[in-house]
DNA sequence: CCATTTTACTTGAACTCTCATATACTTAGC
DNA sequence: GCTAAGTATATGAGAGTTCAAGTAAAATGG
């Protein structure tokens, strides 16, 4: 009835497994070492640098920076209290919120980017051949676009 | 003085973290829901049933199944709550620790396997070519091989 | 319009993870 | 042998995540 992982297929999930952890640890660590945030802390203030008025619906939000909208709260409460992001109640509909990246919350991004992204560096594109990461984007874009909503 | 991303890259990188996170979460909710476990347990009874006796110290089943130590005494106490593993003293090394994975957590795990590697086909093998496949293979090796220790 | 359903977001509790620290045992060095 | 250093694991606190439920405001539809 189940169709098992054959050996080679078992291989490339484990070291999927085991590839993509790490190069998550990797990015975790450096921004909590040198910028005291998790990556999705992270990924919630660059959401909030490119949008106009740097500000967004938390909706909007939560699927640019791929969280749940409950995780976005719990961060966004997180990050008011550090001064970085304030709430402000929607005129227009009056159940929403807009969540705005302070200046304070913007220069902790940008004091925070150069750190990271050299870390994405090291631990993915210098460790693979430009045709692999050709490849890796191919991969990822066809798994983006099936598995999204 | 930082070299940041270009277009591709950052396009690449951002599908990567999309990609990547949702075969997670796909992973981690089908655990969930249809075996009561998140998938970093599964991973820890999985290198568990593998290994002679069902049995292994602390220290490798940690590096087996990707978890750090503490992470792993944490799992391993909220596993043997379950009656799913047990734990007992190394004689040679009084200070190690061998876990056996208990009859009972080997029928967990055989419980949940079918649904989760259905789940594994579900969110990547069967989402890509046999090609994209083999160069994901090669790709993770290569990550795997880098960051490794 | 009024009742129902849906949407937007929050909240609290339970759980997992991380980090720093503690404990117990072993190995090395002298 | 005895002390210092190292190894194997556990533990506790703090932080983040999830899930289920709660609140409040819009939209729907007779």
């Amino acid at each position: 009835m189940t169709r098992w992982l054959d050996d080679d297929e078992q291989r490339t999930w484990r070291d999927f497994l085991a590839a993509t952890q790490l190069v998550n640890e990797a990015l975790d660590r450096q921004l909590q070492r040198e910028a005291g945030m998790p990556h999705t802390y992270y990924m919630i203030l660059v959401a909030l640098s490119e949008a106009p008025e740097r500000s967004m619906r938390m909706s909007e939000l939560a699927a640019r920076a791929q969280s749940s909208q409950s995780r976005l709260s719990h961060a966004v409460a997180r990050l008011e209290e550090r001064g970085w992001v304030r709430r402000h109640r929607c005129d227009s509909d009056r159940r929403g919120n807009y969540a705005v990246l302070t200046t304070e919350g913007f220069a902790a991004l940008a004091a925070a980017a150069p750190g990271h992204v050299a870390e994405v560096r090291r631990s993915l594109f210098d460790v693979l051949t430009p045709e692999q990461v050709g490849h890796l984007a191919e991969i990822c874009a066809a798994l983006r676009n099936t598995l999204e909503q």
